[in-house]
DNA sequence: TGGAATGAAAT
DNA sequence: ATTTCATTCCA
């Protein structure tokens, strides 16, 4: 029996276990989907999921094009064949997709935020951007985690196939290898942490810990480069000035204040109050697709999610890609007949459901169903789409398949924005998008049954070609093939492919992810938007159940 | 080649 | 519950 690697395809996966498929599973499956209502609406998003241009690694939403065009720091298209952590990469490995935090992680290092001087020990740069994740606004770590829904999707779009295989990696290496301890050697890492050690060595990975923190906290207050190292040393001479004098014991733990308190004796040449702000906190307004004519990035006000050093609340209890997660429970209720689906528009009769999603009370009738209330097979029903709340309430979306040929693309479409009539509409005839670089064009509430959505409406969605935003060109959103294949490239999943490339959108109020196909190869020009493809395969969505 | 982080998904 | 592996680079 040959070892079983990772990246082999396993063609028909059908073990049917659940009727749920996996995240990467066959996508011959099931098309379900459940969504949460009572998220906070997410951020929009507008770049390249894993766009290297993120010279603005901080801020995405306040980087403009032309810094991207021009951001020197692009890393050489790397082939595919590059090796990583010694793991064998033939040209027919497929690595995973990458999380949230390590998108950001990645996005941070490129972004050489932190001088070489200061910290080059990736590592220990790890732990800094850890800590500096922690404390991260929703809004922003929203963006990251839909960069990671983007790269899922795309993941799996390119993969049908594919199937993370933990351990498939380490058994073939343990085959090679072979070495005695390597077997049994199970690095975990608490154990790591807390077997070793004496007092001496506790005391220095304090220290260290510390110092880590203190950059952290530095990049919170918004010091970078030059700023930081210079004020990370004024700090490090404070503590060694505290370490002679006071044999060390003394100020310890006043010296950052790290623990919440404001009253660090420090205070003043370490300012406790966060200054800095993410500008992208704010970007949860289409703006952001504007995002890319706004040049300074200041001019909103940081009203939302406060960063906070020591964050103690719950903003990080649940990861926004679990909040797609498919419902472990949860199956669907039949709210919308196709019939019902079918003549939706603005005003149509899924108005009232729809309202269920975006007030689900008590009053209102069942909005709510337990999970045990409902046959398993209604998951199969492709018409139907799920929100549900982490309560178990469930909503109706509507899907394409269940809405015949004629209108393939008003899947999960509230703002009805591929038009009424044509399922390929352009996106230039939208009312409710925000348009780049024409801030003339006002955004227009649009209503969805008895909800109005206020404007801005959609937000979008992956890369922008800097060349043409900064010619003023008049559309919504645009596509940057180039940035799109130097994103395959760094996955090492570059197939360069032609044709498509996914687009995710995100619905604010909705929070319901929806997902078009963009022609990579389409004009933009002059006054003429690219053109939504909407081949909607069902494999292709069925992607997006999870 | 282990180490660092977080998180997804598998055992 | 626990483990692997996504990224990244260096010693």
């Amino acid at each position: 029996m040959p070892a079983i690697r990772e990246h082999d395809i396993y063609p028909n996966d059908v073990e049917d276990d659940d009727g749920m498929p996996p995240l990467v599973d066959n996508p011959n499956t099931s098309m379900s989907f459940t969504f949460f209502t009572d998220m906070t609406p997410i951020t929009a998003f507008s770049v390249d999921p894993t766009a290297l241009c993120e010279n603005a690694w901080d801020n995405p939403a306040s980087t403009s094009p032309a810094e991207c065009a021009d951001s020197p720091d692009y890393p050489a298209v790397q082939t595919i064949d590059r090796v990583s952590h010694g793991k064998k990469r033939d040209a027919s490995y497929i690595p995973r997709p990458p999380n949230a935090f390590i998108l950001f992680r990645s996005s941070f290092i490129r972004s050489q935020q932190v001088p070489e001087k200061v910290e080059g020990n990736h590592s220990t740069l790890s732990k800094i951007i850890g800590k500096y994740w922690k404390t991260l606004p929703r809004e922003e770590r929203e963006v990251w985690e839909a960069k990671a829904l983007v790269a899922q999707a795309e993941h799996r779009k390119r993969y049908p196939d594919w199937r993370f295989r933990p351990g498939a990696n380490a058994l073939a290496k343990l085959k090679v290898k072979d070495g005695p301890g390597t077997a049994n050697r199970r690095r975990s890492t608490q154990s790591t942490k807390k077997g070793r050690g004496n007092a001496e060595s506790k005391k220095k990975n304090k220290s260290k810990d510390e110092r880590c923190s203190m950059i952290a906290d530095l990049l919170v207050e918004g010091k970078t480069g030059a700023e930081l190292e210079s004020a990370l040393r004024n700090w490090e001479n404070g503590i060694s000035r505290v370490v002679e004098v006071g044999k060390g014991a003394v100020g310890r733990e006043g010296e950052r204040d790290h623990e919440g308190g404001d009253e660090g004796n420090l205070g003043e040449a370490f300012p406790t109050t966060n200054h800095f702000q993410m500008e992208s906190a704010q970007f949860s307004q289409d703006l952001f697709l504007l995002g890319h004519v706004n040049t300074d990035g200041r001019d909103h006000p940081a009203t939302s999610q406060p960063r906070c050093k020591t964050p103690h609340d719950d903003r990080f209890k649940v990861p926004l890609t679990a909040m797609f997660k498919r419902s472990l429970s949860a199956p669907a209720r039949r709210f919308a007949s196709p019939a019902d689906v079918q003549g939706h528009s603005r005003n149509s009769s899924l108005a009232s459901n729809f309202n269920d999603v975006l007030s689900d009370t008590a009053s209102s009738p069942p909005s709510v169903c337990t999970p045990s209330t409902f046959p398993s097979e209604q998951y199969e029903d492709p018409s139907v789409a799920v929100y549900g709340d982490s309560m178990g309430h469930l909503s109706p979306l509507v899907l394409p398949s269940g809405l015949g040929d004629d209108y393939p693309a008003r899947w999960n479409d509230p703002y009805n924005l591929l038009g009424a009539q044509s399922p390929v509409g352009s996106l230039s005839d939208c009312p409710s998008l925000t348009y780049g670089h024409s801030p003339s064009v006002s955004p227009v509430d649009v209503s969805f049954g008895n909800y109005t959505f206020p404007s801005p409406t959609l937000a979008a969605l992956i890369a922008t070609k800097p060349e043409n935003i900064s010619a003023g060109l008049d559309y919504p959103v645009s596509y940057d093939t180039q940035c799109y294949s130097s994103y395959s490239a760094l996955k090492g999943w570059a197939d360069d492919q032609e044709g498509f490339v996914p687009q995710v959108f995100v619905n604010q109020h909705a929070s319901a992810p929806m997902i078009y196909e963009w022609p990579l190869d389409d004009t933009i020009g002059a006054g003429h938007a690219p053109q939504l493809h909407n081949t909607f395969e069902s494999s292709y969505f069925t992607n997006f159940e999870f």
